[in-house]
DNA sequence: GCTTGACTTGGACAAAGTCCATTGTAGGAT
DNA sequence: ATCCTACAATGGACTTTGTCCAAGTCAAGC
């Protein structure tokens, strides 16, 4: 059912119902969602859950890579479980939608070695901007 | 001197001495600052200088496309005065430090149209992470 | 050197996130 | 099955980053 929750019960992670629900909120829509966003939701499932242990485990979850943070509107940051098949995001300028996208080749060859100065560059994240469909068609 | 000065006075800017001194902060060190830094550089200077002026100004700058915003840290927004010579960053994940770089290639051109999914695409952001050498060299 | 509308100010406010002392509990040990 | 204990959760205070606004100030045209 929840990949997520089955690959951090693989790593030993202590499993208790706080984490299961902010796992299952996470897995279960596959959108983009705020920390607060997934406190919201994860409040419907279990009440007495507090904002600060959303925070830590959305922030073990990424530690372990097993969740991705974004920050498209430099705002608040956004947390995406996708984290197993490279991605990048394009972002609507004008409403914030967001969609993962797969660009072809691979934007860490087009840094080329005297761009480097000396850097190990392990990864690279692309945002696209632009406007949506919907948008679009409103202006 | 500023080139950044005559571009703004060039758009019917009215040049106040705050504007001027957050014009000359950002354009003399060519570092990435976010807002609260320049704010600091601008009291050295000009020591009644408000955070709501600063944050303003650099706020037109951005829409007048005079200077870009980046957030690469995913904390505090960073201000490029770089903005006339199309350019990505580097970061590195231990100490924050930026570097501009140019990718050969152009990004944009990565995204198919299969993976646009109807949107305008008109920008593109890219930001490499590594380790940089002097990280490197006291790991 | 007036006038006026644009600019600045400072302080209150808001949003996003962190910290910490206390309390609770998962899961191994017995 | 029960006990222990290290790890996790809590909630409230605090910090950082940024926005807003009413009142005062000033650049630039006349």
């Amino acid at each position: 059912m929840s990949d997520l929750l089955e690959r951090l019960r693989g790593r030993g992670w202590r499993m208790t119902a706080q984490r299961r629900v902010v796992a299952e909120v996470l897995d279960g829509e596959h959108v983009h969602l705020t920390a607060d966003e997934v406190h919201a939701r994860a409040v419907d499932r279990l009440p007495e859950i507090s904002r600060a242990t959303v925070y830590n485990t959305l922030g073990e979850m990424v530690s372990l890579g097993e969740v991705i943070e974004v920050s498209t509107d430099h705002r608040a940051k956004r947390y995406d479980p996708n984290a197993h098949r490279p991605h990048h995001h394009l972002v609507c300028a004008r409403c914030g939608a967001i969609r993962d996208v797969h660009p072809s080749g691979n934007p860490l060859a087009d840094l080329p070695a005297d761009e480097r100065f000396g850097f190990t560059v392990s990864d690279v994240e692309v945002t696209y901007r632009g406007i949506c469909p919907n948008c679009a068609a409103t202006a």
